[in-house]
RNA sequence: GGAGGGGUUCCCGAGCGGUCAAAGGGAGCAGACUGUAAAUCUGCCGGCUCAGCCUUCGAAGGUUCGAAUCCUUCCCCCUCCA
């Protein structure tokens, strides 16, 4: 490989990257002319995959795409552990089927991005399982406590009285492990696990491996521009959201993490997004780039026409407050007597309990074909249909029985 | 193994015999304003057959007219010492 070819990959791999380590080792990967072996693995714990993810395939199709060698990691086994990367301890452990299940809807999801044919799937399971105690604790003794509580978020808990549950520091040696297995050259992950990668590079030396050079990619943040984007947050797009979903939930972010989301998630040309950046700058309406961003979003999971119907039902709904298309039809049963509102909304799923239908009502958020609810007695008569609507953008057509 | 601290409503966190469905903040929801943006303002924020009733303060018992608050046992977490 020449060194402009060099260079040239070197960018690739940096474009949009959190971090590069080491840029010097990877130079001398990269002259030895060989495709990279680059892995990175996925918890297999939740069936659908969110935007967020999608940070990490897109830069896995750009290295495909010069010629390396991606291996996408099931983390079947580690799955069964839990990711100690926070809240909870204790997860409920996960059956083979369902993990078999779930690394199906991964793949075809991420297959969308990939290409299949030049992608390795991989279970970390193959080998981890016939770790064996002995094997895992023969692992164990190759990292030191000291240096396990240097990761931030078990330093942090540490020292806050948060428990650290000794199960936590084996994740990440596990991993680390894949990568002996794996004969990882490049690893690549989320900037929150940093501290994972490099455990995986001295993993990789005690076993008298070359190690792994590491990219880190910035993380998504969520629809609430805080936090990042994860399901159990619930401020996440998924790859499977329907075009509806997905176009209404990009148009909600704000224009902040809009151009955060252009960064990391659009294919644009990054002189392209400057010059959006200069216009909004110079009066334009940012709403218009947004919508730009939704479209190009909707098309790429969907289609384009998808895309193109979403925005125009977009518009007629928010801008001009027609109802949607898609209205849940359900027929509720109350023996022919009528039927409170209340009940209705809460039977329709429109809200959590009758308690919150009465609130909604003195909020003026309940509407019934359209009228604001202003009686909580109010009752539709056996027979009816009726649109019932809570808040902005619940809806149900409702028939009462 | 020993000593001490702690478990409160989605989260953080006050309360420490009645005025407690439980302060305050965050998150969330609704309304106003908008571009379903942000910011802001207002209200709500356990459930129900909703001006009343029922269930909640780690769990189970007990004391009391009355317990999140007192007692007993149990479970869990943290700190220090060994």
């Amino acid at each position: 490989m020449t060194e402009a070819e060099i260079a040239h990959q070197i960018e690739v791999f940096k474009r949009g990257a959190d971090e590069l380590l080491i840029e010097k080792e990877l130079i001398a990967k990269l002259k030895k002319g060989k495709p990279l072996r680059i892995k990175e693995g996925f918890d297999p714990t939740r069936a659908d995959l969110h935007l967020g993810h999608t940070v990490q395939f897109n830069k896995l199709r750009q290295l495909q795409e010069l010629g390396h060698h991606i291996i996408f990691l099931i983390g079947d086994f580690t799955g069964m552990i839990g990711d100690p990367s926070g809240r909870n301890i204790t997860r409920p452990p996960l059956t083979p089927e369902e993990v078999l299940v779930n690394a199906k809807t991964y793949t075809d999801q991420v297959f969308l991005i990939l290409d299949p044919e030049k992608t390795e799937v991989a279970f970390n399971s193959k080998w981890l399982s016939a770790l064996g105690a002995e094997g895992m604790i023969r692992l164990a003794s190759h990292y030191t406590v000291a240096r396990m509580l240097e990761r931030d978020d078990f330093a942090k808990r540490f020292h806050g009285n948060q428990p650290v549950a000794v199960h936590e520091f084996l994740y990440p040696l596990l991993q680390g492990y894949d990568s002996v297995a794996l004969k990882a050259d490049v690893e690549l992950g989320g900037t929150d696990q940093k501290f994972n990668l490099l455990v995986g590079r001295e993993i990789q030396k005690a076993f008298g491996i070359e190690p792994q050079c590491i990219l880190t990619l910035p993380l998504l943040e969520g629809l609430d521009g805080a936090n990042k984007m994860s399901k159990s947050l619930d401020n996440y797009i998924g790859i499977t959201d329907a075009p509806q979903d997905m176009f209404g939930k990009i148009m909600s972010i704000s224009d902040t993490l809009m151009w955060r989301y252009y960064d990391l998630i659009s294919f644009r040309s990054i002189e392209e997004i400057k010059q959006f950046k200069k216009e909004t700058e110079g009066g334009r309406n940012p709403r218009e780039l947004k919508v730009l961003l939704a479209q190009e979003i909707v098309a790429r999971f969907h289609s384009k026409q998808a895309a193109e119907d979403a925005a125009k039902e977009f518009d007629a709904r928010f801008r001009h407050g027609a109802l949607p298309d898609d209205i849940p039809d359900m027929t509720l049963h109350n023996g022919g007597a009528d039927m409170p509102v209340v009940q209705i909304a809460k039977q329709a799923n429109l809200v959590p309990s009758t308690s919150e239908a009465l609130r909604l009502i003195q909020q003026k958020g309940l509407k019934v074909d359209g009228d604001v609810v202003s009686d909580k007695s109010l009752a539709i008569a056996a027979g009816k249909t009726v649109v019932i609507q809570a808040g902005k953008r619940r809806f149900a057509r409702v028939t009462i029985r």
